[in-house]
Order: structure tokens, then C-alpha cells, then sequence
RNA sequence: GGGCCCAUGGUCUAGUGGUUAUGACGUCGCCCUUACAAGGCGGAGAUCGCCGGUUCGAUCCCGGCUGGGCCCACCA
């Protein structure tokens, strides 16, 4: 048989990834009586720009989980989403059709966005799922703006608000001036500035400490801390705000430091959230001066319309005048701000959707505790966010473009006028509604936070509405990878909404992807400029090479890029291709029967045999590197360093040797290898399947190694074999040494001295070392034929 | 300010309460051996970050420190 010299990765890439796509190697059998493995995938957003090697990694480290369910008999759901419900579909469609969103309607712009989408998307599909060689039932693919998932969040949505877990509220809202939305609090982020700690006398000569002097004409009361002896006298005295001139009461509450300032805190309406908190803790006074835009309003008095920045400067410059400003500070300080723009947050007071959070604080730690999480410090992130919530969640935006908010208001009576779940999805203001009581239903103009849509994935994944059968038999998903950062959104708020629609956990399984960091040891980041591209890796290197890397890393955990890692892969696949090529000639002529097996023969099996059952454990763990390492251990080392120089002599001479004893090698070599094809396809899906495809195919009933069965195990309990066939793998391995010490070549012929219990191997051993010779004795001795030397055990 | 993770030969990495502490890349030496010189075989190279504690014994458990990474937080 005549076999390609070298494997040529980018041949073999494109074909075998035709040749999964054409036979639909990875559909998902709805009928199939295999247990199914489902995956709550995470839907990129597809962009057009190059992929870099963190987000290759952490699509592929699933990925490769999703092969292994395969191999190891389970019918695996693994769907393909596309993230198009977001601001960067907006943009790009309105700067690709040159359109301005503001200026079409809802409905028209949505379609635009999907079909836009489906387009990027293709492109996106061959040049990085198909290319990474990913096994995704493409006939599953979602995309979170369509309709389909329009009408799960929206129905999600509507359960909730008829369960009461979805209310409407004039709350304070964590706020974004500049794109006038509320925010949820997972959406902000913090920014570290210096500030001015301004020292103000307010009536009585009282010094207040402030970074905010734009709020005092928001300020409804002064806090100090009732053990404060310089304070205590004041408390529920009443005191005068500089410049407005409104009276607020002196109170005590014990969070206030002493330390701090002056050791007095002035709550405003609202400034921070220790301002809300106290402001609810004491119910007191409202007093609103910001409006959406973040202008002082009405209230601001002679400041109104100024931004709060220059209403900050003017109010300075005018308690300046007045001899009010004492002195300022420095200060370092932390606000959050918003996550898209980075503007600091304001709290206002408007008309928002919650989904209530903070009642089910406990029950949501439960479910945390439910789900398995890998790895499982984790989970703390988890618990951490859930204890310290201070909101219910905020799922109303202020946007023009995203998934409606179904429900009018009624323009008589005020009520909330809902539809019915089968109108859904349904934008209200397409359509128009009529109250109850005879009134004319005004649309919500507003959409949905995305997370209101990412946080139903599962429902998406497994078409809770459309296949309610499907779902009801698959839901809880098996699992859900995701990164690190998202776990108080998309984690929370999935574990969330499975607990309020369905009282149980999304998935039972949840893998933390590895965080690729720079070889320095810092984060990959396109501004920092040290981002790698996964393409030119791919390029390099091929992409079963990449996926080796990948295979490498432990979940949950930083790995610091290293092209080394990356020529260790390649070794091993030329490695691979050059001891297959030597397996397939050797069995041009072999008939499949199983012959008496040689003890070397038997001993290998059963150390295969092992190394399956140790690997299976492994990836059941989602221990993907260990696996890969015991892999590779065995294939290098057991397989082509001893076992191929074993057999070789019985293979070449089957007339000196004996044809049975060919036969059996034969036997051996084709059941490891086939095993070890197996134990790296999930990883090097491209080679294996080549080599699979170069004789297995032929001699086994699956088309593809990537939907064969897993080894079957041989039942090989010989455990006195094993230990004796250590001996003799350790007797190799000294004549090696010996012979090396010497300078000499592997092929001198040698004098042996071994024990006797090593004679059920002796013709093999003689033929390995090259022994012209072998005595049985205690000692262990290697003679040349020129001088003497000897080695001790 | 709180919390989490990490620290092992030059580099990257595995691992365990107790034998000579993995493996890879690199390096050095030997070997053209009919699968593979993009190879084989062998060698050198680590007081397992620092300081304490628990223990008969710690790289592994506990506490502290240092350095790196990350998450969270209302000091007005």
C-alpha cells in the first residue's frame, strides 16, 4: 500500500470538513434511544474582524467536550447561536445601508438587522466555526433576533409579570446620562477618577464634607454617627443647605464614618447608592433635581438646564463668593459608570420593568448550589453577586432598536393592558390595543436589556415554544460553558429565569472557559495591542495543531500563550501520521481474526486497556489535558517507543518467526491504533479522521471515526503479565543506555543476562536488544562483543 | 476595602501528606535504526516564591508576606 509521505493538514482540513458538512456527520437524532448531552452555547456575535486566540479557545475547549459526549455514546445537541440582538448589529446596518434607524420603524429595522445578520453570519460560519473544525448541528443554528427568540423572551416576560415576578416601578434606577437608558447594575462598570472632596459650611457653621456640592439642592437630610461626641447634640436638630436654603434634618445611623471628612454625610436624592439606602431606610423627602439628560431640573434653581459638571463648577464658584467653601481635598475616588460609554452613572427616579432579585436571594444560592460548576471556585463569583445585590434587575432600556416590551398602557383607566401569549412576538407599537374599560392603548416604546433574551438560551437552544415536547424532554440542558467575567450576567440571570419560570436549574453542568493570557501574563486585548490572531495560527500550523493547544488547558484557570505548545502538537501529529503509515502497511494482509496473542501483545492491550478507562474518567471530569497527556503518553512512549520496535522483527520475518506470531502482532496494532485514533479525535478531529479514512473505514461500520463507538474493553486481567512486562520494557530500556554509554549504534549485537522469568518474552527480547545471546540469572548483564562491561540492576 | 485564583528545572506545564517530583520545548552527547533526522536513544538541569505553624514527616494542609492575574464594593 502506498501511503502519502506527509500528511498535508491543509488538504485534509477542507476535506474532511466537506465531508462532515455533506453527510450531516453531527446532526442530532431526535429518535435515537442514546442518551442525550445538550449545550447551552454561548452565540458569538458575529464580526467580521480576526478571531482572536482567546475566544478560538474557549469555543473549541466545548467544543472538544461536545466530541467526547459523541465518542462516548451520547446523542449530543449541540446548537450554533448567533448574538445579532445587539448595538453592534445596530451600527453595522445602519452605517452598512446607510440608514438612520431613528427615521424607519421597529419592525422594518429589525428585518434589515436579520437579514444583514444572516449574511455576516454565513461568512462568519465557514471562515471560523467549519474552519476550526467545530461539530455543530448546523440545522439547529438560532439567532437571538429572531423572531423565534422574540417571542421567548417576550412570553418569559409575560409569565413573569402575570406571576408578579415582573413589576412595574417608579424606583431609582441606576442611569446613563448619555444614552439616556437604565441601566441594570451588572452594566456598570467602575472608574477610577481623583475628585475634589469639598469642605461646605451649611447653617450653624456646620463643615460638611461633599464630592457632590451639584446635589445640594437635592439634599434631604445629614447623617452622622450617633456615637460621635462632637455630633451628638445636633442630631434631630434642623440645618440650613447653603445656597437653596432648605431645611434638612440632623440623623444618626451608624455606617457613617467619623473618620471621613468631617465625619458628617449629606444624603441627596440621589447621589450614590448610600443615598437610596438611607433615603428608603428613613423614608425620606424626594427631592429630584436631575433629569434624564443629566441637567439639573427645576429644582436646581438658578443652575437649571446646566450638565451636573457645570453646575458643579458654578455652585462652587458661588459658595466660593459667599465664603461657604472652606477648603478642598484630593481624593481618589471609585464610581461606576456606564459600560458602553463610561460615563458615571446617575440615579433617577423613572418608570421601569424589574424582575425581582433581592426576594430570592436564598433560593437563587440553592440553585447555584445545584448546578455543578467546573471549576468549582467559581461558583463563589456566583454567591458573591447574589449576597451582595442591591436591586431587583432592570430590564427595561430606553433604546429605539431591540425586542419590544409587550404591554400598552391604558390612556382612561392607567392600567397595563398585556397580550395573550399567542400573539407573540408582537411589537405594541405596530399593534394597537383596546382597554377593558373602553380606553385607547398607548404603546411601551421601550425593548428589552439583551440579557432579557441571553439569559432564556436554553429555551432558545432547545425551542421551548415551537418543540414544547422536545423541551420538556431535554430541559435541564446538560451544560453551559461561558466565560469568567459573564458570570453575574448571563450565569445569574439564566439560573435566575429558570428559577422563576420553571423552579429548577438551566443546566446540570457549567464549565468556565481558560483565560488566554499574553506570554508576559497579561490580558489579550485589541487596545493593548498584544492580542494573537487565531488564523495565522491556524495558517501556520494547521488547526488540529491549535486544537492540541487547546487541549492542553485547564478550565477555569489563565494559560499564557506559547507558541512552543504549539510545535509540540505538530510533532506529535507528524508522529502520528509516520507510525499509522507503518501500522496500515502491516496490514495489508491482516483478516481481523484473533489470533493466540503473544505475552508482549496481550501486555500491551491491557495497558491500553487501561489508559481508556483512565481517560474516559478523565474526560467525564471535563479533564481535557490530563486526558490528552495520558494519550499521549501511551501512543508515544508504550506504543511507538517499545511496542513498534518489538513487533518489528515478527512482522519482517514471519518465516523465522512464525505466522501466528505475525498474526498476533498484527492484531494488536490494529486495535491499538484504531483506540488511540479514537482517544485523539476529539481533539485532532482532522488527522484522525484521515487516517481512519486510510483503512478503518473499510474494515469498520461507521463512516466517520467521529461517530464511532468507544473502545470496547477487551478483558485482559492478567496483572502477573503486567508487572513482567514492566521488566522487560526496563530491560530495553537499560540495553538502550548500555549501548548508548558506548557509542554504540542500537543495532549492535549484544550478550544478555536476564531472570528467568522473563524467558516467556525471550524471542521478542532477543530480537529487540539485538542479543546474539541470552543466559538466565540473577544479575542483569549486557556484553559487548569486543570488551566486557557490565550492568547491574 | 473585601474576595477568588496562580507561583514547580532556561521556558511552559503535571502532580501527590512520606520512594530517585511529571512531561514538553530548549540544551548537551550518542545513533542514518527499511514508520518517522520535522527522527531515535540517553544525559545535564528544580533546596516545588518567601516566613512561620500543624505533623513522626509538607511541594502538597493552615496562617502571614511578596509578586502576578481576576472579580466585587456606597467611604459620602
Amino acid at each position: 500500500m502506498q501511503l502519502p509521505k506527509q500528511y498535508d493538514f491543509k488538504e485534509s482540513e477542507k476535506k474532511w470538513q466537506k465531508f462532515w458538512d455533506k453527510n450531516k456527520t453531527y446532526k442530532f437524532n431526535p429518535k435515537s434511544k442514546k442518551p442525550v448531552y445538550s449545550i447551552d452555547t454561548p452565540p458569538p456575535y458575529a464580526s467580521a474582524g480576526h478571531l482572536h486566540v482567546g475566544h478560538a479557545l474557549s469555543y473549541t475547549q466545548f467544543e472538544i467536550i461536545a466530541r467526547i459526549m459523541r465518542l462516548l455514546g451520547y446523542n449530543v445537541y449541540f446548537p450554533p447561536g448567533y448574538d445579532d440582538n445587539g448595538l453592534p448589529t445596530e451600527k453595522y446596518v445602519e452605517e452598512k445601508l446607510g440608514i438612520n434607524k431613528a427615521k424607519t420603524n421597529r419592525a422594518e429595522f429589525r428585518k434589515l438587522c436579520l437579514e444583514e445578520s444572516k449574511k455576516v453570519e454565513k461568512v462568519y460560519t465557514e471562515n471560523v466555526f467549519k474552519k476550526l473544525g467545530h461539530s455543530y448541528d448546523w440545522d439547529l443554528l438560532y439567532q437571538t433576533i429572531s423572531p423565534e427568540s422574540q417571542r421567548v423572551a417576550q412570553t418569559a416576560f409575560l409569565k413573569l409579570v402575570k406571576k408578579g415576578d415582573c413589576y412595574k416601578a417608579k424606583e431609582p434606577t441606576i442611569w446613563c446620562p448619555y444614552h439616556e437608558t437604565a441601566l441594570a447594575q451588572a452594566e456598570v462598570e467602575n472608574l477610577t477618577r481623583t475628585t475634589k472632596l469639598n469642605y461646605i459650611k451649611f447653617g450653624n457653621d456646620l463643615l460638611i464634607a461633599t464630592t457632590r456640592p451639584e446635589f445640594l439642592s437635592s439634599c434631604v437630610g445629614i447623617f452622622v454617627h450617633p456615637e460621635d461626641k462632637r455630633y451628638k447634640k445636633l442630631i434631630g436638630k434642623e440645618i440650613e443647605v447653603p445656597l437653596f436654603n432648605h431645611k434638612v434634618k440632623v440623623m444618626a445611623d451608624e455606617t457613617v464614618d467619623p473618620e471621613f471628612g468631617t465625619g458628617i454625610m449629606m444624603v441627596c436624592t440621589f447621589g450614590d447608592n448610600a443615598d437610596i439606602e438611607k433615603w428608603k431606610k428613613y423614608n425620606l423627602d424626594l427631592r429630584i433635581s436631575v433629569d434624564r439628560e443629566g441637567k439639573l431640573n427645576e429644582l436646581g434653581g438658578k443652575y437649571k438646564g446646566m450638565k451636573l459638571e457645570k453646575a458643579r463648577e458654578e455652585i462652587l464658584k458661588d459658595l466660593e463668593e459667599k465664603e461657604l467653601l472652606e477648603k478642598q481635598e484630593e481624593l481618589q475616588q471609585t464610581v461606576g459608570s456606564c459600560w458602553r460609554c463610561n460615563t458615571p452613572v446617575e440615579y433617577i427616579v423613572t418608570d421601569q420593568w424589574l424582575i425581582k432579585t433581592l426576594k430570592y436571594k436564598k433560593e437563587l444560592l440553592k440553585r447555584g448550589k445545584e448546578v455543578d460548576w467546573h471549576p468549582k471556585f467559581m461558583r463563589v463569583r456566583y454567591e458573591d453577586w447574589v449576597k451582595n445585590l442591591g436591586w431587583d434587575w432592570t430590564i427595561s432600556r430606553q433604546r429605539y432598536f431591540g425586542i419590544p416590551i409587550p404591554v400598552w398602557y391604558c390612556d382612561k383607566c392607567h392600567e397595563v393592558i398585556l397580550p395573550e401569549e399567542n400573539e407573540l412576538p408582537i411589537d405594541p407599537i405596530q399593534v394597537k390595543k383596546k382597554c377593558k374599560c373602553g380606553g385607547k392603548g398607548v404603546p411601551d416604546e421601550d425593548v428589552f436589556d439583551t440579557w432579557m433574551t441571553s439569559s432564556n438560551s436554553p429555551e432558545i437552544a432547545l425551542r421551548w415554544l415551537e418543540k414544547p415536547e422536545q423541551y420538556k424532554k431535554l430541559a435541564p440542558m446538560s451544560l453551559r460553558p461561558q466565560s469568567h467575567d459573564i458570570i453575574r450576567t448571563w450565569a445569574f440571570y439564566t439560573i435566575l429565569k429558570s428559577h422563576l419560570l420553571f423552579k429548577r436549574i438551566p443546566w446540570k453542568d457549567l464549565i468556565i472557559n481558560t483565560f488566554v493570557l499574553d506570554s508576559k501574563g497579561h490580558g489579550m486585548s485589541k487596545s493593548k495591542g498584544n492580542a494573537i490572531c487565531a488564523d495565522d495560527l491556524i495558517d501556520k500550523y494547521g488547526v488540529d495543531v491549535f486544537r492540541y493547544w487547546v487541549g492542553g488547558a485547564n478550565l477555569g484557570s489563565d494559560l499564557p500563550f506559547n507558541e512552543k505548545e504549539l510545535i509540540a502538537g505538530q510533532k506529535l501529529l507528524t508522529k502520528m501520521w509516520n507510525a499509522s503509515k507503518f501500522v496500515i502497511m502491516n496490514l495489508e494482509d491482516f483478516d481481523r481474526k484473533k489470533p493466540k496473542l503473544e505475552p508482549i501483545d496481550e501486555y500491551t492491550l491491557l495497558k491500553l486497556e487501561k489508559t481508556v478507562k483512565n481517560i474516559k474518567e478523565n474526560y467525564i471530569k471535563y479533564n481535557i489535558s490530563m486526558a490528552r497527556k495520558l494519550s499521549e503518553e501511551f501512543f508515544w512512549h508504550t506504543f511507538c517507543d517499545n511496542y513498534l520496535e518489538i513487533v518489528k522483527d515478527r512482522l519482517y520475518n514471519p518465516d523465522k518467526r512464525g505466522k501466528e506470531k505475525r498474526k498476533s502482532a498484527q492484531y494488536t496494532l490494529y486495535h491499538s491504533l484504531l483506540t488511540i485514533l479514537k482517544l485523539f479525535a476529539p481533539i485532532m478531529p482532522h488527522i484522525t479522521e484521515e487516517i481512519y479514512h486510510l483503512y478503518f473505514d473499510k474494515k469498520e461500520k461507521e463512516k466517520s471515526i467521529h461517530i464511532s463507538e468507544w473502545p470496547k474493553e477487551m478483558k485482559i486481567t492478567k496483572n502477573k503479565l503486567e508487572k513482567l512486562g514492566d521488566e522487560f520494557i526496563d530491560v530495553i530500556s537499560k540495553v538502550r543506555k548500555f549501548k548508548n554509554e558506548n557509542n554504540k549504534s542500537l543495532k549492535e549485537p549484544v550478550k544478555l543476562t536476564v531472570d528467568k522469568k522473563l524467558s516467556i518474552f525471550l524471542d521478542d527480547l532477543k530480537a529487540v536488544t539485538n542479543a546474539s545471546e541470552i543466559r538466565f540469572g540473577n544479575e542483569f548483564k549486557v556484553i559487548l562483543n569486543t570488551n566486557i562491561v557490565t550492568t547491574n540492576t
